[in-house]
RNA sequence: GCCGGGAUGGCGAAAUCGGUAGACGCAGCGGACUCAAAAUCCGCCGGUGGUGACACUGUGAGGGUUCGAGUCCCUCUCCCGGCACCA
C-alpha cells in the first residue's frame, strides 16, 4: 500500500477490477428485489459538463447504495443522439452529423468510464442507430393504425429568407438567428400524437405517484389543466357574407355570460378570413398578426392588439348583437380559436376593452366587503367569484348556481352545454429537419398516406447528406424520398419530415431491458425491470419529457407491449450547476465573457471578492455574478481537468457534498480542494491502521470515553443511513467527515481502542463506498476487511452502542433559551419538571414568580412559562 | 403574462413532526512545526455592547398564529426553472 494517496493509480486499479469481474453486468433474478436506477441519458454534445457529472454521480450513489442493501441493481447508459446541435455543427464545420455524433459519444463514454460509474455497458444504446429507431418507426405505424397518431395543420416559425422552419430557440427577438429575417407564422401539415386521449388518466394517476416531488406533480397537473366549463354558441346570420352558423367558445366563467360585450377570434379563424375578404384594412391587420414566432411566452407578453371585423353575432340568452373582434392574443390552436369577452370580470378583456373603448358591464358583485371600493369596474376587473347582478333572471345566484342555470338554459335552446376542457394539446411530432428518426409514411396520390410496412423497416436515414441550413435536406434527396406505394405500387413520395427527438427519449428506458433484441421492441425482460424504480434528472424536464414518457408508456401498454402504466416510480430532480462569471465590455457595450480559469480574484480581509484580473494581461475584469454554467457565459468548469488533477472520487465527493441534490450547486475550486484533503486524510488513516488491526471485532470493555466515542460514531452512521434514505447526500458526506474526526480524536492506547478504530473505519469505508468507490475499494482490501467492498453489506447502527443513561435537555423560560439540565434517560415528566424548576437558571429567570405552565418535549427541551 | 420553485454568517450549506439556528466544509485570522515555504496540526470565527461572566439581536421585507416559528398562515420584493420545435 502506497503511503501517499495517488488517486490516478487507485482509480485505475479499481476500474480494472470492476471491468475484469464484470461487476456491473446484471441479469433478471427473481430471488432478489430489483432496483432499476436510471439517470437521464445525455445528448452527446461534445464532452461531459458538470450537470452530467452531477446527474450520474447522484445516480451512481443510489445504485451502489442499493446494491449494498441487497438489491439486484440495473444502471444502464445510452445516448440521446438525434438533435439540432449535430446539424448546427455540420453547418459550421462541415462535419457530417453522424460522424460528429459518434465521435462525441466515443469521447464522452471514455469520460464516464473514468468517473467509475457502476454502469452495465453491455446495454448501451444510441437513438440514432437503425437498430433502435426501427422500433420507434414500427410503433409509429401501430399508433397510426390505432388512431393515436393523425395529421393536421400546425403552426411553425418560418424564416422566409432561409426558407426553413425554425425552432423557438432559433427565433431571437422575432428574427431568424442566422438570416436575421422577420419570422412569420406558417401553417403546415404535421403528424400529431393524441396525448389528449390520455389526459384524464395522466392527471388522475399523478395521485398514485408518491415517489415524485409534489412540485413536479403540481406542474404536470396545471399543464394538463382540466377545467370544467360551458361551451357557448353565438349564432350568426351574416347575409352580407353569405354565412349562417354558430361561433363556439369555451368558458369557465359562464356565470359572467350576461356581461359579455364582444367576442374575439384568432387571426386565422374562418370568420376573420371571411370578413377580411371585403375589408383590406382588416386583411392587413391579419397579415400583421402572422408576424413573429409561436412561442407562448412571447405571445403572452406582447402588446394586445385587435380590430373590429364589422361582423355581429347574437348573444344566446339576451339576443343582443355583439361585435366580433380579431385579437392577436387569441390563438387558433387553443380550444375553438375564439373567446367571449367579459371586460368587467377578466383582466385581459378589461385592458383590451379599455384600449378600444368597448363597453364594460358589471354582472358579478363581491359578497364580502364594499364592492365599490374593492372592484369598481371603471378601475379594474373583478375576477373573483360572487353574486350575480344585472343579469335578469339570474340575479342573486352564486357562481355555481349561475353556471348551472345558464348551462341549462343554453342546453334548452340548443346553444351550448357543460363540457370539460383540457389545456393539454396534442403533441406535434413532425420536424422539418434532417438529423432525426424518419417518419415511416409514404404519400401516394391514389392511396393517400400509407404507413411503411414492417418488412420495409427500418426507413434508414441516409448519412451522406449536405447540410446548408436552408430548406429541408431530405426533401432535396430524390434517392431518399422517391419510392413505390406499398399499397398500389405506383410511384410515391416518402415522408421527409423526421420525428421530434422527444419521441426517442419517451421509451428508451424500456429498451434497456432488451437492447439486443432484433425481433421485438421489448420482450419479457421488460416485465422484470419495468418500471424504473428511481429516475434522476434535471428539473427542467419536469413537464415535457416526463409527461411524454408517461403517455408513451400507456400507449405501449395499450398495444400489449408492456404491463406497466407508469414509467418511473420515484423521481429525483436535481438542481443546476452554477459558477461565477466574469466579463469585459468591448465597444458597443457587448460583453465578452471570460472563463473563471483565466481569472485571478482578490478578496478583502473577510474573504469577500473585491476585484478580478485577467491572468494573461493583469488588467481588471468585471465580476458578473453567479450564473448557470453555460457556453454563452463561458463559465463552465471542464470536469476533465478536475478529474485529471484530483481524481474521480474527489469530483464525486465534492459534487455530492456541496449541496443537496435538488438545490442548485455553486462551483468552488477551494471546495474541491477540501474534498481532496478529506480523502487524503482517509487514506492516511487507513495506512496507519494497516492490516494487523483490520479484522472487524466487536469492541468490548470500553472506557466511558471510548463508549462515548463509539456512540458518536454510531449516531453519525444512523444519521447517514437516514439521509441516504432521504436522498440527501451532502449530509451523508458530512456524517462521514464527522466519523473521521471522531476516529482521529480516539486515543490509540489499548486493544479496545484499536478494535473501536477498526470498527469505525470499516463503517466509514462502507459509507463512502457509494460516493467515492475507488478509495473505498482500495482501503477495504488494504485494511484486510475483505476482498471486495462491493460484497460488503450496508452497515447498521447498533442499539448497544447507541444506549446512554443520561440525556441533556435544553431549558427555556418563556420560550427563551436559558440553560440546560441533565436527567436520567428514563426520567418521567414529573422528575424532569422538578429538576428543571430546581436549576439555577430557572431560579434566576423566573424571578420568584410561579410557573404557569411547563412544556416538556421528550429528549429535547423543557419550557417553563411564567 | 401564466405555472412551479428558491432566499439562512464572508461563501457552500445543516437544522428528521413547530422545539439548542449556523452541524460539516470553504475562505479568513491567530498559533505550533520549518532556515523559509508548502503540507500538516491546534485555536478563533453571525452582529452589537462588555476585560469578562453575560446580555441583547439575528434565517429576503412587513404582519399574524403559538409556551415556542428558518419551519405554519397572509401580503410583498428579488432571483431561478418551464411555457409545447434547446435537450
Amino acid at each position: 500500500m502506497q503511503e501517499k494517496y495517488q488517486p490516478a493509480a487507485v482509480e485505475a486499479a479499481a476500474q480494472q477490477h470492476w471491468e475484469t469481474t464484470l461487476a456491473f453486468r446484471v441479469t433478471e433474478d427473481s430471488a432478489r428485489p430489483k432496483y432499476y436506477c436510471l439517470s437521464m441519458f445525455p445528448y452527446p454534445s461534445g464532452k461531459l459538463h458538470m450537470g452530467h457529472v452531477r446527474n450520474y454521480t447522484i445516480g451512481d450513489a443510489l445504485a451502489r447504495h442499493h446494491r449494498m442493501r441487497g438489491y439486484n441493481v440495473l444502471q444502464p447508459m445510452g445516448w440521446d443522439a438525434f438533435g439540432m446541435p449535430a446539424e448546427n455543427a455540420a453547418i459550421q464545420h462541415g462535419v457530417p452529423p453522424a460522424q460528429w455524433t459518434y465521435a462525441n459519444i466515443d469521447y464522452m463514454k471514455g469520460q464516464l468510464k473514468r468517473l467509475g460509474f457502476a454502469i452495465d455497458w453491455s446495454r448501451e444504446i444510441a437513438t440514432c442507430r437503425p437498430e433502435y429507431y426501427r422500433w420507434e418507426q414500427w410503433l409509429f405505424t401501430r399508433l397510426y393504425q390505432k388512431g393515436l397518431i393523425y395529421k393536421k395543420l400546425g403552426t411553425v416559425n418560418w424564416d422566409p429568407v432561409d426558407e426553413t422552419v425554425l425552432a423557438n430557440e432559433q427565433v431571437i427577438d422575432g428574427r431568424g438567428w442566422r438570416s436575421g429575417a422577420l419570422v412569420e407564422k406558417r401553417e403546415i401539415p404535421m403528424y400529431y400524437m393524441r396525448i389528449t386521449a390520455y389526459a384524464d388518466e395522466l392527471l388522475a394517476a399523478l395521485d398514485e405517484l408518491p415517489g415524485w416531488p409534489e412540485q413536479v406533480k403540481l406542474m404536470q397537473e396545471n399543464w394538463i389543466g382540466r377545467s370544467e366549463g360551458v361551451e357557448v354558441h353565438f349564432p350568426y346570420d351574416l347575409a352580407n357574407i353569405g354565412t349562417v352558423g354558430v361561433l363556439k367558445v369555451f368558458t369557465t366563467r359562464a356565470d359572467t355570460l350576461m356581461g359579455a360585450t364582444y367576442v374575439a377570434v384568432a387571426a386565422e379563424h374562418p370568420l376573420a378570413t371571411r370578413a377580411a375578404a371585403h375589408n383590406p384594412e382588416l386583411a392587413a391587420f391579419i397579415e400583421e398578426c402572422k408576424q413573429g414566432g409561436v412561442a407562448e411566452a412571447d405571445l403572452a407578453t406582447m402588446e394586445k392588439k385587435g380590430m373590429d371585423t364589422g361582423l355581429r353575432v347574437i348573444h344566446p340568452l339576451s339576443g343582443e348583437y355583439l361585435p366580433v373582434w380579431v385579437a392577436n392574443y387569441v390563438l387558433m390552436g387553443y380550444g375553438e380559436g375564439a373567446v367571449m369577452a367579459v371586460p368587467a370580470h377578466d383582466e385581459r378583456d378589461f385592458a383590451f376593452a379599455r384600449k378600444y373603448g368597448l363597453p364594460v358591464r358589471m354582472v358579478v358583485r363581491s359578497t364580502h366587503g364594499a364592492y365599490d371600493e374593492v372592484c369598481a369596474p371603471w378601475i379594474d376587473a373583478y375576477a373573483e367569484h360572487g353574486k350575480l347582478v344585472s343579469s335578469g333572471g339570474y340575479d342573486g345566484l352564486d357562481f355555481q348556481g349561475a353556471v348551472d342555470a345558464i348551462a341549462a338554459d343554453l342546453a334548452a335552446k340548443g346553444l351550448g352545454q357543460k363540457r370539460v376542457q383540457f389545456r393539454l394539446r396534442d403533441w406535434g411530432i413532425s420536424r422539418q429537419r434532417y438529423w432525426g428518426c424518419p417518419i415511416p409514411m409514404i404519400h401516394c396520390d391514389d392511396c393517400g398516406d400509407v404507413p411503411v410496412p414492417d418488412e420495409q423497416l427500418p426507413v434508414v436515414l441516409p448519412e451522406n447528406v449536405e447540410i446548408t441550413g436552408r430548406g429541408s435536406p431530405l426533401a432535396k434527396m430524390p434517392s431518399f424520398h422517391a419510392c413505390a406505394c406499398p399499397r398500389c405500387g405506383k410511384p410515391a413520395r416518402r415522408e421527409t419530415d423526421t420525428l421530434d427527438t422527444f419521441v426517442e427519449s419517451s421509451w428508451y428506458f424500456l429498451r434497456y431491458a432488451s437492447p439486443d433484441n432484433p425481433q421485438a421492441m421489448v420482450d419479457t425482460r421488460a416485465d422484470y425491470w419495468a418500471p424504473v424504480d428511481q429516475y434522476i434528472g434535471g428539473i427542467e424536464h419536469a413537464i415535457l419529457h416526463l409527461l411524454y414518457s408517461r403517455f408513451f408508456t400507456r400507449a405501449m401498454r395499450d398495444c400489449g407491449l408492456i404491463k406497466v402504466s407508469e414509467p418511473f416510480t420515484r423521481l429525483l430532480t436535481q438542481g443546476m450547476v452554477v459558477a461565477s462569471a466574469y466579463y469585459r465590455e468591448s465597444d458597443g457595450s457587448k460583453k465578452r465573457w471570460i472563463n473563471p480559469a483565466d481569472v485571478i480574484v482578490t478578496t478583502d480581509e473577510r474573504g469577500r471578492p473585491v476585484s478580478a484580473t485577467l491572468k494573461t494581461d493583469g488588467l481588471p475584469v468585471t465580476i458578473g455574478g453567479v450564473e448557470k454554467m453555460s457556453k454563452s457565459k463561458n463559465n463552465g468548469v471542464d470536469p476533465q481537468s478536475l478529474i485529471d488533477q484530483y481524481g474521480a472520487d474527489t469530483a464525486r465527493l465534492f459534487i455530492l457534498f456541496a449541496a443537496s441534490p435538488e438545490q442548485q450547486l455553486e462551483w468552488s475550486d477551494s471546495g474541491v480542494e477540501g474534498a481532496f484533503r478529506f480523502l487524503r486524510r482517509v487514506w492516511a488513516y487507513g495506512h496507519a491502521l494497516g492490516k494487523e488491526t483490520g479484522k472487524e471485532a466487536t469492541p468490548a470493555g470500553l472506557s466511558k470515553e471510548l463508549a462515548d466515542a463509539r456512540r458518536e460514531i454510531h449516531l453519525h452512521l444512523k444519521q447517514a443511513s437516514h439521509d441516504f434514505g432521504k436522498q440527501q447526500f451532502n449530509t451523508v458526506v458530512s456524517a462521514a467527515m464527522k466519523i473521521l474526526n471522531a476516529l482521529e480524536a480516539l486515543p490509540r492506547a489499548n486493544a479496545a481502542a484499536s478494535a473501536l478504530a477498526a470498527e469505525g473505519f470499516s463503517i466509514l469505508l462502507r459509507l463512502l463506498s457509494p460516493i467515492a468507490p475507488h478509495i473505498a475499494h482500495a482501503l477495504w482490501q488494504a485494511c484486510g476487511y475483505g476482498d471486495d467492498i462491493l460484497a460488503a453489506p450496508w452497515p447498521e447502527p447498533l442499539a448497544a452502542a447507541l444506549a446512554q443513561d443520561e440525556i441533556e435537555l435544553m431549558l427555556q423560560i418563556n420560550g427563551k433559551l436559558r440553560g440546560s439540565l441533565r436527567v436520567a434517560a428514563a426520567a418521567n415528566k414529573i422528575d424532569i419538571e422538578n429538576a428543571a424548576l430546581a436549576t439555577e437558571a430557572a431560579q434566576k429567570f423566573m424571578d420568584g414568580k410561579p410557573a404557569r405552565k411547563v412544556v416538556i418535549v421528550p429528549a429535547r427541551l423543557v419550557n417553563i412559562v411564567v
